[in-house]
RNA sequence: GCGGGCGUAGUUCAAUGGUAGAACGGCAGCCUUCCAAGCUGCACACGAGGGUUCGAUUCCCUUCGCCCGCUCCA
């Protein structure tokens, strides 16, 4: 179950999860549609577990999360200040003799000429711009490639109702950061946190579930001081260890300390999930591939059969998570583009800023001013009233007030699923007396995540006696945990079909448990699916073992 | 979106210009004292649409889907 799937294909665990009913194709009776995926009975209980253990992680277990369930839809205006409208809607061109599709505005850029766009919307090419492949002229026309879903709200339908389907949840936590702010009795640093759907357009959905166009997100939104706040407070942030969990959170701490403490959290949940170190690997962004706002990002990573290969020749894995520093951007924007002030006042910092000598005071008011200037500027505020504005921006944090920094973990749920489906996929070739040889299939899930926690079985179905104690036992069980009942074919059989449906433990009433061995009377044989092993247990202590070790 | 390959029971495969077989799986019954035993029976498929043809699952076109490469992945 560590290891990596190295040359596993993934036609063989599609082909398990639609026999056992963890993924479908959406619409499948009508020949399916690209992109989408349903999931099966197994595969729902599975996403359940994943979902519910990131919940409990990421709010409950904590003092400092509170939860968030916001819509899909929302107010067209968020996707402007979000930069998605503009970004996810790249004009694209292909090449009519090459076949090469290219972005038109790069394209451009690359040959020193610039994309043009008329009054209309519509894009166009300044004359004799070629292809940079093969150097022909003939392109199709610019076309727009937006990548979030587009819909109307109310019965018009024009441009004036036009609603975005949310591509990411994140934007929702932004826009309600201020409500939660003043209902969860939180201060920062403290965390908002969401499960829900987004939706992209993606260009080509490929491997399986990996890219989809509707898929689920949990996402944390971590608001923290800036590091001036913390140097006004605490004389200095803290260092960093150079690598691993820097411990307990610490007053002190500023971006850097944050960011590294949730990677490594985050690295913590993926072990506790059953994902060994060696399935994850780790992508820290370059300073080329951060987006402008982002100060740091880095991606865990699962080593996916169908991830590409380093020099080594090693799977580099494909992305499940996305640890981002983004500053104060995602709230700056929402401030400019709602005009609501997203500024949180700070009474430390109100305190600490007097007692600071002169000089301390200037230096930290000139490194916030030159931050909220540099990030006015980008945004194509005119210099002077950038400057005017980051002037007021400083001023204000000497009297407490800023707005807050971002750490933001990012996951995609579907993405787990596949992951764990993979990790959790053994197959073994068994050979008998005769020489038949078959092949077993085991889902090692990590019972935490297991879809079915215990399969009750009377080892004979022709037995009253014995159907009837386990139907009492499963009874005794289904209440507290997903339990299944199975008495069709032989013993072997339902363990095999269980093995397959990943479900860790399988509990076995035999005649030892009607008293055929007094010793054992009320016993029942505990068989474990990695290892085949089996044991007793008393019916009596079966609920709190069972338990105890799905926890 | 481009190029290539592919679409036959749930799965893995077979055959065929005259409407399809198997294995495994599923369901029911019998049997079975711990790892896919056996016996009997049952159900289930030519992705969709159009064309050619007396007749198409088979040939052609379109479409949808899957796989590979390119492109894209803020």
């Amino acid at each position: 179950m560590a290891e990596v799937k190295e040359n596993l294909h993934m036609e063989k665990i599609v082909s398990l999860c639609k026999r056992r009913g963890f993924i479908f194709q959406s619409s499948e009776i009508y020949g399916g549609i690209n992109g989408f995926w349903d999931y099966g009975p197994l595969g729902a209980e599975l996403k359940r577990n994943v979902k519910e253990l990131w919940w409990r992680a990421m709010t409950r277990a904590r003092e400092d999360v509170a939860g968030l369930e916001a819509t899909i839809i929302m107010a067209p205006a968020i996707w402007k200040a979000s930069g998605h409208v503009d970004t996810f809607s790249d004009p694209m061109c292909d090449c009519k003799k090459c076949k090469k599709r290219h972005r038109a505005d790069q394209l451009c850029e690359d040959q020193g000429l610039a994309l043009t766009k008329g009054d209309n919307g519509q894009f166009a090419f300044p004359a004799g711009t070629k292809c940079t492949h093969c150097g022909s002229t003939e392109l199709t026309e610019p076309r727009p490639f937006n990548l979030m879903f587009k819909t109307y709200v109310g019965p018009i339908e024009s441009e004036d109702h036009v609603a975005y389907l949310r591509p990411e949840t994140a934007q929702a936590i932004f826009a309600q950061f201020k409500n939660v702010l003043e209902t969860s009795r939180q201060k920062i640093p403290f965390g908002i946190a969401q499960i829900g759907k987004a939706f992209r357009n993606e260009v080509t959905p490929r491997n399986y579930t990996f890219r989809s166009r509707e898929f689920e997100q949990m996402e944390l939104e971590f608001f923290i001081k800036p590091d001036e706040a913390i140097e006004a407070i605490h004389g200095s942030v803290a260092t960093v260890p150079v690598s691993g969990h820097p411990g307990e959170p610490q007053p002190n701490w500023g971006w850097q300390a944050w960011h590294q403490y949730w990677v490594e959290e985050r690295v913590r949940f993926y072990e506790g999930l059953g994902l060994a170190r060696a399935t994850l690997s780790f992508h820290v962004q370059t300073a080329d591939e951060l987006a402008h706002y982002a100060r740091a990002t880095t991606d865990i990573l699962f080593k996916f059969p169908f991830s590409k290969r380093d020099e080594k020749g090693e799977l580099k894995g494909e992305e499940l998570e996305g640890i981002a520093a983004r500053s104060d951007f995602d709230l700056s924007q929402h401030q400019r583009f709602s005009g609501k002030p997203m500024s949180v006042f700070d009474e430390e910092l109100r305190n600490a800023w007097p007692r600071l000598p002169q000089a301390r005071q200037d230096a930290l008011w000139q490194r916030y001013y030159a931050h909220r200037q540099r990030y006015l500027t980008r945004m194509g505020v005119a210099e002077d009233a950038a400057a005017r504005q980051a002037t007021e921006d400083a001023n204000a944090l000497a009297k407490g007030n800023y707005i807050p920094h971002v750490i933001e973990p990012s996951a995609g749920v579907d993405r787990l699923i596949l992951a764990l489906l993979t990790n959790a996929y053994t197959e073994t070739v068994k050979t008998d007396d005769k020489g038949r040889s078959e092949t077993l299939y085991v889902m090692q899930f990590h019972p935490r995540v297991a879809p079915i926690k215990v399969a009750v079985l009377p080892l004979l179905k022709n037995k009253p006696e014995l159907v009837a104690r386990a139907r009492a036992v499963f009874e005794l069980l289904r209440h507290d945990l997903a339990c299944f009942y199975d008495e069709g074919g032989s013993i072997g059989k339902r363990y095999a079909r269980q093995d397959e449906a990943g479900t860790p433990y399988c509990v076995t009433i035999d005649f030892d448990t009607l008293g055929e061995n007094p010793e054992l009377h009320d016993t029942v044989t505990l068989r474990y699916r990695d290892d085949g092993r089996q044991e007793r247990l008393k019916i009596s202590g079966l609920r709190q073992w069972l338990l105890e070790h799905v926890r």
